[in-house]
DNA sequence: CCCGAATATGCGTCCATGAACATGTTCCCT
DNA sequence: AGGGAACATGTTCATGGACGCATATTCGGG
């Protein structure tokens, strides 16, 4: 607690950016799908509908969100738009994200062990 | 793109359950700013009202669903609750995102001033 | 035991967003 | 030039989430 102080008015609107220009991108399974798929490679719009398991137009729709906010890139080859990945940075965090998932969910298999434990004691 | 190949269904399904576990929680710009008011210490519900500059429903709503998520330690002192980080690594994987938003916001500068040169080049 | 402070929750409303379908656009090929 | 393949985009519809307000709940003090 100690003083209640307003967060740095810079640092909020970098967040406030920060959650409109990238959060939002990536709070969708299949556009982490797209990412996650494009580590190994650039790959073609209809590879990433085989790979989202979608139709068309749908990736079609996601591929244009990432590539607004400038988490890939995109060169024509032929008939083919080939798709890549920008910053791979992007995976380094989501991989974090994924490491706090994990400690989450020990921690509440910890927390249930403990809870039976309890029980079992109080009711012997 | 080489093979299209289906991704691991395994990750498919954990990078689910990332997004509706966490990426929803990381998605407004209230929470990210609560999380990192309390990147300096536990606060108060009252106090992070004023952080986030919102009325006490509607930041009791913010830190249920970062409750709810596991993203934040809660503990009672009287009349007051008290929150505080529960999830440091949250914080880094936040940064890193900040650092690719710079990035690509560096990247975008860099084009224009590109742009530029050529506009002027080819009018010269 | 009741009152007020601090916090939580239920409800209604409004807006953002994802999915599906149809339609445009761009390119290659003949 | 025209047709077909690969993508992109517009529209509509349904859902989900944020907010405001009112209402519980929990706690400490008199």
């Amino acid at each position: 607690m100690h003083t209640a102080n307003a967060l740095d008015p810079y640092l909020r609107q970098e967040l406030d950016e920060l959650v409109s220009g990238i959060c939002k991108a990536l709070n969708d399974s299949k556009r982490l799908t797209i990412l996650y798929a494009l580590r190994s490679g650039p790959h073609t719009v209809s590879e990433l509908c085989e790979v989202i398991d979608a139709p068309q137009s749908n990736t079609s729709q996601h591929l244009a969100i990432l590539r607004d906010r400038g988490l890939v890139n995109t060169v024509r080859q032929g008939n083919n738009v080939i798709y890549s990945l920008r910053h791979p940075k992007v995976i380094e965090a989501v991989d974090f994200l994924r490491e706090v998932m994990a400690d989450e969910i020990a921690r509440r298999s910890g927390l249930r062990n403990r809870h039976e434990e309890s029980a079992r004691t109080l009711s012997s």
